[in-house]
RNA sequence: GCGCGAUUAGCUCAGUGGUAGAGCGCUUGCUUCACACGCAAGAAGUCGCAGGUUCGAACCCUGCAUCGCGCACCA
């Protein structure tokens, strides 16, 4: 055994074992195998991405559950990789390249620009994933995949002419929403509905046939009042039946414009009109369509105004055109007033900026499956959702699904397989391949969503023989923003192209966030780097301290300081550890159940529960309470109390009960190693070579890591009757703690110190062995213990009732009478007040007729403790006179 | 407007019908030969509010309030 240092050192521990993990392809899954599979693959990273709270929660869940798979003799993979990140990526680069070459992609060209994308990629994509590396994924990074891999790709291509062959992939001119700076569409999931403070604008409209009288119309859009086309009102709102119709004069841009009746106008809203924009807003096209209205469009892509006819205007950004449109307004008197107003604008995801509706030319998905991929998900179909709340949410966004606009005006990503004929633009070849005749045609120029490539990810990414093995997936970990986004989209794929629900179990995690209740985000500075938290409290501490607050399902609020218990806790189990060591020899075999104690049988039953609670919460997904579990065990239960008594022991001088007890201490140890190694895998490693509990071991089960060591099971009856594990041993254990508190308590009254050396006296109420005698002396750090069943105390000496016996605390010059009084008075006190409460309950005939019998059983058992402690008490009041 | 979640000790959170819990923080005492990233002993809560069901409610039901999140609307 190598000696252990005084306080765990992660930095080397880790890199050390992460570096023979990989050597020994530990993570690698063998399609081979006999054993039962399990898989997730992990919702893969962007490649411009860098570890967040939110990735090491998400990460940590997995590992949890890949290694607890190991150990339960599960052949496992979890398949990690990258996603392209249209976007983003083209972002990063865009901005790269602005800031040292002062180019914009349109000077490089496609070809150059993507092949710097790829440049960039190579040398700063993935940074995450040495990151995980880290944190300490056990992921199968042999079969790393990045979603623009050429199979994967190709893969994607196939699905996009899958679809259109089915007739479920559509080209249209339809209202998208538009990114006036990323100047690409996006899926109605990118748009974030953001709360804005704006104006609303009532501009006057002059009646063509009654000049003189005026519309007011309420909007919050004046700079677009040139692309308006109509008025509208509804058909039913007595104040505009005489203007129907009629026509107006439209302001700026001078025209005659229909008033016109529909349904859809809100009386209520404004002063009950609305200017009809078709080109610029998704009600007011279909209101258009509904007339025969023409669209007139007065924005080009970038949000800038397109309408030479009005030079003030033409060319201002969409913002500025706003505030310029209404002084014009103004001056010219058509503004009848502005009046604040606050109202839900979309923005783009990535952009941040307000999308624009725009009427363009794009391809569309209608999705396949929509019904199976319901049916797929319940408590009692395929795939369930935990928390199970969120299938209400998946439901419903099913239910009213909408077409998904695939396309994209980027140059990152897929490219759609489209070619169109040159000479008939109306002539389409949709293939992988290009057409045979290449000059004659020309390639759509847009690429796919990128979505549109990560919900193939749970089976594209494997290979024939690895999809033969572990595909379905068993479990998915992610956040519940991505369930339109990708979940919803993954069963349907799944669906599509498998025939089968891509996976199992989806949990879902909660949202990090700030000590504040915030998000964590770049721009409030709020986001700690998980790799500082790594170097500061080592990965097993960040790991622990995170899953040891992650309720299931519920946000988390992170505060640096939960990491720090975290890491103080992986010192706990180390200096335990170190303690087992300094008692030298090598890992004990047998236990020899004649020579157990009443404290190694109390840790054996403890570390039987703590294995079934530990268990029962993983098989929960409930990773908080298997920490809790874990910490409470471990740290009150085993540091606490038995590795306390157990100093009895090893100090004594019969060999054969140090020995014993040592063997019960490596029993526990070997068990706890394990039970701890799916949360903390590095310093669980660390220890079990350490302690060699690695010897005589078969390599399968833990002899070269302690990850593919067996699950330890809970201890069955056989065992328990082998070395005579009973209640009783539990309850006399417990008595013996408690006393132990009661002296505790005595020394804090009297204000002795905890390291002075004291004499206690124990009246034994029953015999008492000399081993018991000698842990009760250890546990109260007292100079001697003396049993006497004839002691005759001092009057006023402090005196404790414990359920072993009158325990005294003799000591010259410490006895005070009143002092003495007062505290037995106090505690008569409490005693007294919990046997009121217990006598009501027992007098409430109701209670004791419909009550459980155990219920009552147990409220007339106390009823006799509290009142046997209550005489004693007041014997001993009496007695000091 | 509709829906979901939260509300328990100063803080972060467990606790689904039978004596209110943990960790941190706080107070006091301890460099007791594994650990001061520690040990021991404490103080601390009308379980958001109001009704109801029940012998009994933090827990079940109804309503309300506050905070957060979705969806819809948003001229």
């Amino acid at each position: 055994m190598a000696e252990l240092s005084k306080a765990y050192e992660p930095a080397a521990v880790e890199a050390k074992w992460y570096a023979r993990w990989l050597a020994d392809g530990c993570f690698t899954a063998d399609p081979a195998s006999s054993k039962p599979a399990y898989s997730i693959v992990i919702p893969p990273p962007n490649v411009t991405g860098v570890l967040t709270l939110g990735h090491v929660l998400n990460t940590t869940i997995q590992d949890i559950l890949a290694r607890r798979a190991r150990m339960l003799g599960k052949e496992v993979l979890w398949l990690p990789g990258m996603d392209h990140a249209g976007i983003a990526t083209q972002t990063v680069v865009e901005r790269q390249l602005r800031k040292e070459e002062k180019k914009t992609r349109h000077d490089l060209g496609r070809e150059e620009f993507v092949r710097r994308i790829w440049e960039w990629k190579e040398k700063h994509g993935g940074i995450i994933i040495e990151q995980l590396k880290r944190l300490g994924c056990s992921c199968d990074w042999s079969r790393e995949r990045f979603t623009m891999d050429a199979d994967y790709s190709r893969a994607v291509q196939r699905t996009f002419v899958d679809l259109y062959q089915k007739g479920l992939i559509y080209r249209g001119r339809r209202m998208v929403n538009w990114d006036p700076v990323a100047l690409t569409a996006l899926s109605d999931e990118e748009v974030i509905p953001t709360p804005q403070k704006s104006a609303l604008f009532y501009v006057r409209y002059e009646l063509v046939e009654e000049p003189g009288r005026f519309i007011e119309v309420a909007t919050t859009r004046p700079e677009t009042i040139m692309a308006d086309v109509a008025l509208a009102v509804h058909p039913t709102d007595q104040r505009y039946q005489s203007s129907l119709g009629k026509k107006v004069w439209r302001p700026l841009d001078r025209a005659e414009l229909p008033v016109v009746g529909d349904e859809g106008i809100d009386p209520a809203f404004g002063t009950g009109v609305l200017k009809v924009t078709p080109a610029h807003d998704k009600v007011d096209f279909e209101i258009g369509q509904r007339h025969n209205l023409p669209v007139i469009d007065v924005l080009h892509p970038n949000g800038t105004i397109n309408c030479p006819s009005v030079p003030e205007l033409d060319g201002l950004d969409r913002f500025v055109a706003r505030k310029k449109a209404a002084e014009m307004l103004a001056e010219s008197g058509l503004l009848a007033k502005e009046e604040p107003h606050e109202s839900t604008v979309g923005f783009s995801e990535r952009a941040g900026v307000p999308i624009e509706p725009r009427l363009s030319e794009q391809w569309f998905l209608k999705y396949p499956r929509v019904e199976e991929a319901r049916a797929a998900v319940g408590p009692k179909a395929a795939i369930h959702f935990r928390p199970e709340r969120w299938e209400t949410v998946y439901q419903h966004w099913l239910e009213n699904i909408q077409d998904w606009c695939i396309s994209r005006q980027l140059w990152w990503g897929h490219r759609i397989p489209v070619w169109y004929a040159n000479d008939d633009p109306a002539k389409l070849h949709v293939a992988i391949e290009p057409p045979s005749d290449p000059e004659n045609w020309t390639q759509d120029p847009d690429v796919l969503d990128t979505w549109f490539s990560s919900w193939l990810w749970p089976f594209e990414t494997m290979d024939d023989a690895t999809r033969a093995r572990f595909y379905p997936t068993s479990d998915l970990v992610t956040a519940p923003d991505i369930i339109f986004f990708w979940v919803a989209r993954m069963i349907m794929a799944g669906l599509e192209y498998t025939g089968e629900a891509p996976f199992r179990d989806v949990f879902f995690t909660g949202l990090i966030r700030d000590p504040q209740g915030r998000k964590m985000s770049k721009s409030l500075g709020n986001s700690p780097d998980p790799l500082d938290l790594i170097g500061k409290y080592g990965a097993d501490g960040v790991r622990f301290g995170l899953m040891r607050i992650a309720p299931i399902g519920q946000d988390i609020r992170f505060d640096e300081k939960q990491i720090e218990e975290g890491r103080n806790f992986a010192n706990k189990l180390w200096n335990a550890t170190r303690f087992r060591q300094m008692h030298g020899g090598e890992t004990e075999g047998e236990i020899n159940p004649a020579l157990l104690t009443s404290d190694d049988k109390w840790i054996l039953l403890r570390l039987d529960a703590a294995i079934r609670a530990v268990t029962q919460a993983l098989e929960a997904y409930n990773f908080s309470e298997a920490a809790q579990a874990l910490y409470r065990f471990f740290w009150s239960e085993y540091c606490d109390w038995y590795l306390e008594a157990s100093k009895a022991a090893l100090n004594s001088p019969d060999a054969a009960r140090k020995a014993n007890t040592l063997a019960v201490t490596d029993f526990v140890l070997g068990h706890t190693l394990r039970l701890f190694h799916p949360f903390l895998p590095f310093i669980t490693e660390e220890l079990w070579h350490g302690l060699g509990f690695n010897a005589d071991l078969p390599e399968e089960q833990g002899a070269k890591t302690i990850q593919f060591a067996r699950w330890p099971l809970p201890l069955d009856a056989e065992f328990k009757k082998h070395y005579g594990l009973t209640p009783n041993d539990e309850q006399f254990a417990n008595a013996k703690y408690e006393t132990v508190v009661a002296g505790r308590g005595l020394r804090r009254d009297f204000q002795i110190a905890s390291n002075k050396r004291v004499v206690f006296v124990l009246r034994p109420s029953s015999p008492l062995p000399d081993e018991e005698a000698a842990v009760l002396r250890i546990l109260l750090n007292a100079e001697r213990l003396d049993l006497a069943t004839d002691y005759q105390p001092a009057k006023g000496t402090p005196t404790a009732l414990t359920p072993l016996g009158e325990l005294y605390l003799p000591l010259e010059g410490l006895i005070d009478l009143a002092a003495e009084r007062e505290r037995l008075g106090k505690e008569i006190a409490k005693v007294e007040a919990e046997l009121i409460t217990v006598r009501k309950k027992l007098a409430n005939e109701n209670f004791v007729t419909n009550a459980p019998a155990a219920v009552v059983a147990e409220h007339r058992q106390r009823e006799k403790d509290f009142a046997e402690r209550l005489a004693q008490l007041q014997e001993m009041v009496r007695s000091l006179g």
